[in-house]
RNA sequence: GGGCUCAUAGUCUAGCUCGGUUAUGACGUCGCCCUUACACGGCGAAGAUCCGGUGUUCAAAUCACCGUGGGCCCA
């Protein structure tokens, strides 16, 4: 009988018109009913070319994560969006056109970054699509659309209502490139090279001098005091004294702290504002009044006196120079310092009194680990990084930005007593545009207001993103069907920020968790195992990959070489070489397909240990897609398809299946045997390769999509691995001796078949040409 | 300094929970082979001090302890 599959390999071409056939069927489209599956689909940003490899495995990841649920007869709600509030466009703008935002009319400059988003994100939604994520792209959302925007300005008007928001003054980390505040959570350490000055202090009405060293001379203008450690012996005959700071002459006042450390330089610190972390607990805990050294424009103010103006590395130089020049250096180390810098711009910070709002979040830390320990983590391991999280936060969350392309703080200020007003939630309200909708102030009754000119974190805005798919505020029926929604699946590097921000604000504004279930998943890392980035030059491309290999490849790749949660290397190669499998498969099913499909046969004894196989490997994926980790089927159906299936059950049924010299009886039964294992193996591949086990199905199986399809189901049948391991090992001799004695494959050959193989001995002597 | 995590052939990986096989499989490498599904294939070969040390045990990749090295996070 001739094949219906008639060409040799698989083409990724195929996936084209498959694609356009389910965008056609709708076959993914969703309804709120009961049994709901929601997954809260992290939307991407679209910072710049080319996409990351390692997000388009993770996005294929999420795709299996949908279509498992589908296939375990849930009612799956897989939303999309962008994600397009933030810095990065910004600075991509500002490099493109070569402008500077502050520079450049607001509303001409975020419509150039709206326009730099559309068309990065036309890309990035061609990929999704390429992949086959069975997402919902027709109503996708975009986190700075009005509708977003109007989420996020109401879940702030509702928060400030409940004085969950206030105003304050305090030192804050402050990136000057990108002329805003960030939170510590954007913080990054980086080990940089600098200069440690040993400097010498007068002790004031006498002829003795102590040693300070410090990375940060040029703060010598803004030190309030020197400490020392208490069990420190060298200087305890000091305590109390005055001291004199070089190039100032400012007295200041020796003290004892813990904190100071005896080995570290001469193991006494000058205490500046602001240096460090530390500095600012100190000030705090000292009471200590703090001087401004550097102003918001990232240069020494006038306190620096004639170190005013300079960016704090030059003062640096200069002060340095000036000290050696005035004999107070009495020697410079050159040390690596781990060096607190900006995630996104990469400079480092500086810590500068600012005034910025502030979320209340130290006092919801108990509340975020308890609906934390409610929720499933996959793999359980990376909850630890939530909870040393949540054990760390000391201060509440600055959530005010001084840039342009985000949500608006909705807040207009009283231009004669600047009484802050909020207006009524449900719109979308632009104050550095728009009149204040508040007709007088509350307080003086003046007509005249200023609107507030800054933006929100980015996470304020993402963190709400379970709230926005399942429409709150704006259907309620939708949302009490939908909420909690059912996954976050997410990215590891980000769980202290979007999906700690995300259990503070839900819980904030609903009182429950916000899913029942987290998935975290490590980095994509190059070859040699660094992480890829645009700036190192090691980013891959995934787009060329998935044209050039097609999307099936690389998300079976994506399965068989990830081991879920862990990090894990892109090569190109590899991704190539999992191709083969996928040829594999192609021709078992083009093999199968030169026979008829029969629903029901009587399997002999080769037929019943393969179904066995086959139920083990069933219930082996049935363990690995209950955790989503699709690594554990990925590799069970290649192991069970290639080296046990193809390579032993099907060349020992062979000449059965042609019916030569064997019953009607004995044939159907392989061949019902065959269709059957085929079948199987085509719906538990499904959620990982969807295009070809789509196009496989319809040939041989069904016109219905496999899609639609119900996951096999355990039959408990009886284990033979140890018949697997014997067959294995018999054929191997046989297939050697043949090569020993220089003979074909299909030359006869007498061969003894051991005792325990006797029930398969018909099937072994066809399959081998054995001479009785 | 603290926390999390990892360590098995050139590369990826199974086994470790609950100790006993010749340490699994894949990619890559090499050799042979067109056998009526597949040369994008088949068969075979080479390739591992299971990071190191100590202990427990008749027996350790597996258990315990002490190290070393990498990655990430926090200070």
């Amino acid at each position: 009988m001739e094949p219906k599959i008639s060409e040799k390999a698989w083409n990724p071409e195929l996936e084209k018109n498959i694609l356009k056939q389910w965008e056609e069927d709708k076959i993914y489209d969703f309804t709120p009913e009961e049994n709901n599956f929601t997954i809260d689909t992290p939307p991407p940003y679209p910072s710049g070319r080319p996409w990351h490899i390692g997000a388009a495995a993770h996005y294929s990841q999420i795709d299996m994560i949908a279509r498992t649920a589908r296939m375990a007869g849930k009612n799956v709600y897989f939303p999309i969006g962008i994600d397009r509030n933030g810095l990065p466009v910004e600075l991509y703008t500002e490099k493109k056109h070569k402008i500077r935002m502050r520079e450049t009319e607001r509303g001409e400059f975020l419509n150039l970054c709206r326009n730099a988003l559309d068309d990065l994100e036309a890309e990035m939604i061609l990929i999704m699509k390429n992949l086959g994520i069975s997402g919902d792209f027709v109503n996708y959302y975009r986190t700075d659309s009005e509708e977003y925007r109007t989420l996020t300005q109401s879940t702030f008007i509702k928060l400030w209502k409940k004085g969950e928001v206030y105003l304050a003054n305090r030192p804050n980390n402050y990136d000057w490139v990108s002329g805003t505040t960030i939170a510590d959570a954007e913080i990054i350490y980086d080990d940089l090279q600098t200069k440690l000055v040993y400097m010498k202090f007068k002790i004031k009405d006498t002829d003795q001098e102590i040693i300070i060293a410090s990375t940060r001379p040029e703060l010598l203008c803004a030190c309030r005091t020197i400490i020392v450690n208490p069990e420190d012996e060298r200087y305890s005959k000091y305590i109390g004294k005055k001291i004199i700071v070089p190039i100032t002459n400012a007295e200041v006042e020796l003290r004892t702290h813990h904190s100071a450390k005896q080995e570290f330089g001469s193991g006494a610190v000058m205490v500046c504002s602001y240096g460090d972390q530390n500095d600012v607990v100190l000030f705090r805990e000292l009471e200590l009044d703090e001087i401004v050294a550097i102003g918001l424009d990232g240069r020494m103010t006038e306190v620096a006196g004639e170190y005013a103006g300079l960016k704090p590395k030059q003062a640096r130089t200069k002060i340095i120079e000036d000290l050696e020049t005035a004999g107070f250096v009495e020697k410079i180390d050159d040390i690596v310092h781990r060096t607190p810098i900006s995630e996104r711009s990469k400079i480092p910070i500086e810590i500068i009194p600012m005034e910025e709002y502030y979320l209340k979040q130290k006092e919801k830390v108990e509340n975020i680990k308890e609906i934390g320990n409610e929720i499933t983590f996959h793999p359980t391991m990376h909850k630890q990084i939530l909870m040393n999280w949540l054990e760390s936060i000391n201060i509440d969350w600055p959530i005010s930005r001084r840039r342009f392309y985000g949500t608006e703080i909705p807040i207009w200020y009283c231009k004669n007593c600047s009484e802050p007003h909020v207006p009524e939630a449900g719109k979308y309200y632009k104050p550095w545009n728009e009149a204040c909708p508040i007709a007088n102030c509350t307080k003086c009754k003046s007509t005249e207001f200023i609107g507030e000119e800054r933006t929100f974190d980015t996470w304020m805005d993402s963190s709400v993103s379970p709230l926005f798919i399942s429409k709150f505020n704006r259907d309620d029926e939708f949302f009490n069907k939908v909420y909690p929604v059912s996954i976050r699946p997410q990215a590891k590097d980000i769980v202290r920020t979007w999906l700690y921000y995300t259990l503070l604000r839900c819980e904030e504004l609903t009182g429950e968790k916000p899913w029942s279930e987290a998935w975290v998943m490590g980095y994509g890392l190059d070859e040699k195992g660094m992480k890829m980035s645009k700036s190192k030059g090691n980013a891959i491309d995934p787009l060329p990959v998935i044209e050039k290999l097609g999307a099936d490849t690389f998300r079976f790749w994506s399965a068989s070489e990830i081991n879920h949660g862990y990090d894990f290397r892109c090569n190109e190669q590899k991704i190539e070489s999992t191709k083969k499998f996928l040829s594999k498969l192609w021709n078992v099913s083009r093999f199968l397909s030169s026979f008829p499909v029969i629903d029901s046969g009587t399997p002999n004894a080769s037929d019943k240990w393969i179904l066995s196989e086959l139920d083990k490997l069933v219930k082996e994926c049935k363990k690995g897609y209950e955790e989503y980790n699709f690594f554990i089927p990925a590799i069970a159906i290649r192991e069970f398809t290639w080296n046990v299936f193809a390579a032993h059950y099907i060349e020992m049924v062979k000449a059965r299946a042609y019916g030569i010299e064997f019953s009607d009886e004995e044939r159907d039964g392989a061949i019902f045997t065959l269709h059957k294992t085929l079948k199987t193996i085509l719906k538990l591949l499904a959620p990982i390769t969807p295009f070809i086990t789509e196009h496989l199905w319809k040939i041989l199986y069904s016109n219905e999509s496999i899609h639609k399809q119900k996951q096999v189901d355990v039959e408990n049948i009886e284990e033979q691995t140890e018949i697997t391991k014997e067959i294995s090992e018999f054929n191997s001799i046989v297939w050697n001796e043949k090569k020993s004695q220089n003979l074909s494959l299909k030359d006869s050959i007498k061969m003894e078949i051991p005792q325990i193989l006797k029930p398969f001995e018909k099937d072994l002597k066809s399959m081998h040409n054995l001479l009785d």
